[in-house]
DNA sequence: CTTGTGGCCGAATAAAATTCGGCGAAATTG
DNA sequence: CAATTTCGCCGAATTTTATTCGGCCACAAG
């Protein structure tokens, strides 16, 4: 089953992934076509899994989640770069990010802890449990300056 | 105005953060309250900026964009940190993150493309306009084993 | 004690989502 | 080429939901 959307549903992708919460009606106003057409398209992208879901933004300090790093994780099966290691660290909540990257570092992940004591809890804790993480290159960040996960969609 | 948040905003946020399309009256019988008192604390939230927005989660393959990078760059103005710099790379639509960091280098920043020529010529022409950005590191990301920015909530 | 403030409830109303029968274009089949 | 199926769409009917608003209660300030 190939995937192919068209215009009018990357236009529909455009605009919900900028606000989900839109109502059908508007975003079918924007579409120029009827309401149960639109959320016809809509279902079927969900269930193409072309939308992966709908998630509500939340300033990170109100909750009192000040810290942020990104670490770089090597490990000592080498260039194997252990599945096993990748499920572990990715169950972890703190663990918003888990990539397998090229080079000499097998995966990079983003971590958001309260702070860097909590920080340091994870990395004794937990990263130290992982058999396969060998060592790890810490990164902090200081201030975020943009942070969004929405992507670049095609006119056509 | 200091901002503090009840164990009822919090599980608010936990509900809507993990589904931002669940309906009013659903997610105020989870949290066992009138639909018109748990409106009124959303709307609230939102004034606050507590909640930043609501996004819809997209496949990025789906729509052709199979290339992530993280990069890492250094600026000649020193330890200044080019606030101007900031700016531009953050004007970029293809540019998610702009995070300033601690180390030698000034930023990191994540970055989504349709393909690795399209990721050049993003460094070719759009980072090199940059002045301040006199060095530049990249990681490629071979495969991403997860991605979400859900923050952990505290219960109380 | 009185006055206000804030948060909540619940019913009424307005708006929205959702369903569904039918239509027409395009593709498929005999 | 005609018959048939498929698919996406429309639009009205229906159901569900959001939203509004008056009133109530608890708490705090004066």
């Amino acid at each position: 089953m190939e995937i192919t959307l068209d215009k009018i549903d990357l236009q529909i992708l455009n605009i919900i992934q900028a606000n989900a919460k839109i109502s059908n009606a508007d975003l079918a106003k924007e579409v120029k076509m009827a309401p149960s057409a639109v959320l016809e398209r809509v279902r079927k992208l969900e269930q193409k899994e072309v939308i992966k879901g709908y998630t509500t933004q939340i300033d990170p300090l109100a909750v009192k989640q000040t810290m942020l790093a990104f670490i770089f994780i090597r490990t000592s099966v080498g260039f194997a770069c252990s599945t096993n290691a990748a499920t572990l660290l990715a169950a972890l909540p703190e663990v918003q990010e888990v990539h397998h990257i090229a080079g000499e570092d097998c995966f990079l992940i983003k971590v958001r802890t309260a702070d860097s004591s909590s920080l340091m809890r994870l990395m004794r804790d937990e990263l130290r449990k992982i058999p396969e993480v060998s060592s790890t290159k810490t990164t902090i960040v200081l201030e975020t300056v943009k942070e969004q996960q929405q992507i670049i969609i095609p006119e056509k």
